[in-house]
DNA sequence: CAACAAAGCGCG
DNA sequence: AAAGCGCGCTTTGTTG
């Protein structure tokens, strides 16, 4: 391997710097619509309430109340799955063997088609929303109005990083309708907006510094060049230009990075083939569904997807094995090879250790061992990019403050007058400064930003061009 | 009553 | 051969 690795020293020094700059984050604290807590908390009661009321009038509960008596409760699932798979026997479910529980999971409880789980499901979101989030938000709000996230890293074994009380890093985003609820309790001071600056791909591009697979390097150095496009294609048996914003989604987040991350062909055909199902995904710029697509190809069934068993030759599994087969044995054979030989080493040596000086010694999985110096050097980017970020705002004696940080962005409250310098400051750090330092980064660096606007909540960032600042 | 495990789910 | 990973938090249900 190179010599242009960081030292021990280096990644003590990180880890040091990081911690500072951290604890200064934390002290910042974000603030927080306390009002539009109460008064949205109130709501989600409400509604979920309603929801119980109307649940209580079904068949199903006076099953379930026939079961469970005084011990009734709504909100438990495990009741619920006793109900409904048990006492009425609708739909399957998986026994768990070591404790004897019914899974009953969201995926599980969406293949029954009934009024009454729908509602079970909708209220149970609804609890998760207020008590996890909004009330987690607002047990720990200080009388100013500020919250303080705690961030840690001397805790992931990834040497990534991890937050608390309450964690800032797993707010809803992906339920749009619960991204909103959440974030629009976030606001900016006074005369600030906040501001989110987040790496492009981070992951995949430290992959490639590690593999440096020439493939993989040309998908991201050439920008007409579109993996996730391409691979969405290949899954679903489409040429590029038919690949809709939803089926590149599912190639990206159930193919090529579960494929990166160790998963199986199964898994993904089981993954994407119900998201075609439900989404009701079609083939772009038309009203033809993927599903009704497949078929036409020559692709009737999902098959399934047991790793015990081969699969049948004209299913979805078995085409996506092949995509599998091709991913890594012609595609990005470099990087396959890479991942063997890290493996070979990791077994030989009993240690294996990030570009950024961190050492993973002990017992890890094959995956683990990969994985981890990947995603661990990845956010050391973002770390780096922080600490440096940090200085240079109280270096310029700037009114901006960082406020948080989601493994790879920093969110901020920047100054109305603060911004352009902000964002082009950003930019500059996390993207050319940090190659100067470290020299492993063999391919170049994105950040993308998003701004809400003044007097407005995180929910309400959009797109910033960072182009439009200049040199 | 407190302490704990298990299940589930939010994010990257 | 194996068949993603890491976190934090809440609720339920059990145990002592």
């Amino acid at each position: 391997m190179s010599t242009k690795h960081a030292s021990t020293e280096e990644a003590y020094r990180l880890m040091h710097e990081g911690m500072i700059a951290l604890s200064e984050v934390e002290a910042n604290g974000i603030r927080i619509d306390t009002k539009y807590l109460k008064k949205t908390r109130k709501k989600l009661q409400n509604e979920r309430r309603q929801l119980l009321e109307e649940m209580r009038e079904d068949d199903i509960y006076k099953v379930w109340r026939r079961r469970y008596g005084a011990k009734t409760n709504l909100g438990a699932g495990e009741q619920l799955a006793n109900i409904l798979f048990v006492e009425m026997g609708m739909g399957k479910t998986k026994l768990n063997l070591r404790t004897m529980k019914l899974k009953r999971d969201s995926d599980t409880l969406s293949k029954i088609d009934h009024p009454f789980v729908r509602k079970w499901q909708r209220a149970e979101k609804l609890r998760k929303c207020d008590s996890t989030f909004l009330g987690g938000i607002q047990n720990e709000t200080c009388g100013d109005g500020l919250l303080h996230p705690v961030f840690n890293l001397h805790i992931p074994i990834t040497y990534r990083s991890s937050s608390d009380s309450p964690n800032f890093q797993n707010f809803p985003v992906r339920d749009p309708e619960i991204g909103k609820l959440v974030r629009e309790s976030f606001i900016s001071r006074k005369n600030h907006q906040l501001v989110e600056v987040d790496y492009g791909a981070v992951e995949v591009r430290v992959a490639a510094c590690y593999n440096e697979d020439p493939a993989l390097i040309e998908y991201i150095k050439d920008p007409t060049k579109d993996m996730h496009r391409d691979m969405a294609a290949q899954c679903f048996m489409l040429k590029p230009k038919q690949v809709s914003k939803h089926a590149r989604y599912s190639g990206k987040n159930m193919f090529v990075f579960p494929q990166f991350y160790g998963d199986f062909y199964a898994q993904n055909a089981f993954a994407m083939w119900n998201y075609i199902e439900e989404a009701k995904i079609c083939v772009e710029g038309t009203e033809k569904s993927l599903y009704k697509h497949l078929k036409k190809q020559g692709i009737k069934k999902l098959g399934k997807c047991d790793p015990e068993s081969q699969p049948v030759k004209g299913t979805f599994e078995h085409h996506i094995q092949q995509v599998e087969r091709d991913f890594w044995g012609r595609r990005f054979k470099v990087y396959a090879k890479w991942k063997d030989r890290w493996w070979r080493e990791y077994q030989k040596k009993g240690w294996a250790e990030s570009f950024t000086g961190f050492r993973f010694s002990g017992v890890y999985r094959r995956n683990e061992i990969i994985n981890y110096p990947i995603q661990g050097a990845a956010f050391h980017c973002l770390l780096w990019s922080l600490i440096e970020l940090q200085k240079e705002l109280r270096r310029r004696k700037m009114k901006t403050v960082i406020v948080g940080q989601i493994h790879d962005s920093i969110i901020a409250d920047v100054h109305k007058d603060e911004l352009e310098d902000y964002l082009a400051l950003a930019k500059e750090i996390s993207t050319k400064q940090i190659r100067k330092v470290w020299k492993w980064i063999i391919v170049p660096l994105e950040v993308e930003a998003e701004v809400s606007p003044l007097g407005g909540s995180w929910h309400d960032k959009k797109e910033y061009d960072l182009e439009s600042l200049g040199a």
